[in-house]
DNA sequence: CTGAAAGCGCTAACAC
DNA sequence: GTGTTAGCGCTTTCAG
């Protein structure tokens, strides 16, 4: 391997004088700046940054950890923070939870032994804090930044970027009703999962608002995951009852579909019989048959909102920490 | 930072003692054994990954490389990657593409430098090769393990390991000739992707074996991505030229998805009058209406494939190196 | 079986 | 403006 004392040499100069004209922070003349770089050129030297990493104590890298990257919109999250982060230098580890709350302690150990410069918490996933609060201390503590993309963390002294998911859900409502689409159901709260809540929160209080009645047999809970089938199998219980509603929201795009298959197996028609709102944004809901309206979410707008903040916080200030709001936006097609 | 020094004093031993107990592979008394873990336990010791890095010169991690991680299976690929290299304490870093090929050279640049132990390569897009084998090159010459698992590159000395594509259509041509479901067309021969092309000689070796007509004006190219909007946009045309065809196999299953969309749209029936094969096994696919007949991918084992290889690479060897093939299996729902 | 010492590649102090 | 030196935390010789 190319190191600093192999372009110093070939340079004439010390390594001392290679790492400034690597850093620019220290003047250097032009003369030896030049040859340096001729050095650099023809060795094709590049910088360890495992050494770099070891000598100022923490590298340039950031672990995203994720709930589940292959669920919903993480795969778009994902993309769109490894390339805002990459405009920064920064490289981004993948580290997926599968939901487990042992392993989000596991990678908040183990995060300053790895030269870690943060983490990105997106898990929806409600977590025992009595057992992971000393983790995200001891983590702060050694200097690593965490923010949290999925839920509202900021009482922790976390700070937290995540999506308007009660105003999106309250929309959605709004649209509902202009639509004379009541009764609303709801699906998709989830005990364990925050944003589940959030959204459920919206629908109820939107409904509030409005001088609905909440119906509680209208709200179907889903025991984990958001995914297609548990939305089919919420629905096609709800039709062999005999509930009466014209229309759902469901908490994410996946579950709407499994909705919508549900009613579509019935022969129901979208929208005149059951009217349909997804949440996510999800690009493939727009090819759903009738196309989706969708509460979407802007995790592009929401990437970089976290990249500025990154450097930026008081770390782990209790008090002041604040949760920052992303916008969604309904989507209107054709399902509701 | 608690480091191996601190934990020596502690268990009033050497730090080189501390590393042997750390390392199990070299003999240590019983008792000296007792006291370092006991100081490592009332110490929180956690050893620096970094500086092991730069003391073995390679580390325990590698960059999964990914043309897209929010299209298709990309999600499940590298939740099913990570879970597999965690098994063996190795870490992912998650790099994607954008399907830019200037990209990939500077990562496989930066490869040594980060001290990856190896890169896995699932970009489907074909690249010039002539301006990317010297890079291949010096990162093996370096040490870094690479795997090809979205096209075939062992002809360049990169072991690779993908999914029977060639086989997957024709199972799926096989199955719509079957249920006389031809003449059959194909969407989603892209001209830079290997995924599209080898999708397409199974589709056109099917054909042939078959003794079944080619028919060129059935063959839908894309410009890029294997997105629903470009079936739905590829399928509305070939409907409005009047195009004879009784079924679609589709080379991603976000194609037919769009492609099946087009159909309902001008109120064709699924199957009776177009009958429509996926490609790619989303779990999405079951929820479509009628659900996809698809050709499932198995990520599942393909990641369990590449990592039993990691290691056993013979670095390079252009002659020797294998393509493992991984099965495809046709599931078969209603579309089709 | 254990300790002392060297060194991975880099950069920040401290001289000059 | 530039060179010398030390040390980040670890493991691996080499002695003992």
């Amino acid at each position: 391997m190319v190191s600093v004392v192999a372009v110093a040499r070939r340079a004439g100069v010390s390594p001392a004088t290679v790492s400034r004209v690597l850093g620019g922070r220290v003047p250097v003349t032009a003369d030896t700046r030049a040859r340096v770089l001729e050095a650099i050129e023809e060795l094709g030297y590049r910088p360890n940054e495992v050494a770099r990493t070891l000598r100022a104590g923490r590298g340039r890298s950031l672990a995203l950890v994720i709930g589940d990257i292959q669920q919903g919109v993480n795969g778009t999250l994902a993309k769109n923070m490894q390339r805002e982060l990459e405009r920064q230098g920064l490289d981004l580890l993948l580290f997926d939870l599968d939901h487990r709350q042992d392993r989000l302690r596991h990678i908040l150990e183990r995060a300053p032994s790895l030269g870690l410069r943060g983490l990105l918490l997106s898990s929806p996933h409600i977590m025992d804090m009595n057992a992971l609060v000393p983790a995200f201390r001891a983590a702060v503590e050694r200097g690593i930044e965490i923010i949290s993309v999925s839920q509202d963390l900021s009482a922790l002294g976390i700070t937290s970027v995540v999506h308007d998911d009660l105003g999106g859900a309250r929309t959605a409502i709004d649209h509902l009703l202009a639509r004379q689409s009541a009764p609303i159901a709801f699906v998709g709260r989830v005990s364990t999962s925050a944003i589940g809540r959030a959204r459920f929160d919206g629908y109820r209080d939107a409904l509030r608002a409005h001088g609905q009645p909440f119906d509680p047999s209208l709200v179907w809970d889903i025991s984990e995951g958001f995914r297609a089938d548990a939305g089919y199998r919420a629905t096609s219980e709800a039709l062999d009852r005999g509930l009466r509603f014209r229309s759902v929201l469901a908490a994410s795009d996946e579950l709407a579909l499994g909705c919508m298959a549900a009613a579509a197996d019935r022969g129901l028609s979208i929208p005149a019989d059951i009217a349909f709102v997804g949440f996510g944004g999800l690009g493939l809901a727009a090819f759903a048959r009738p196309p989706m309206t969708t509460v979407a979410l802007d995790v592009d707008a929401q990437a970089r909102a976290v990249c500025s903040l990154l450097g930026t916080q008081q770390n782990g200030s209790a008090g002041s920490t604040r949760c920052h709001l992303v916008p969604t936006q309904l989507v209107l097609r054709q399902s509701a």
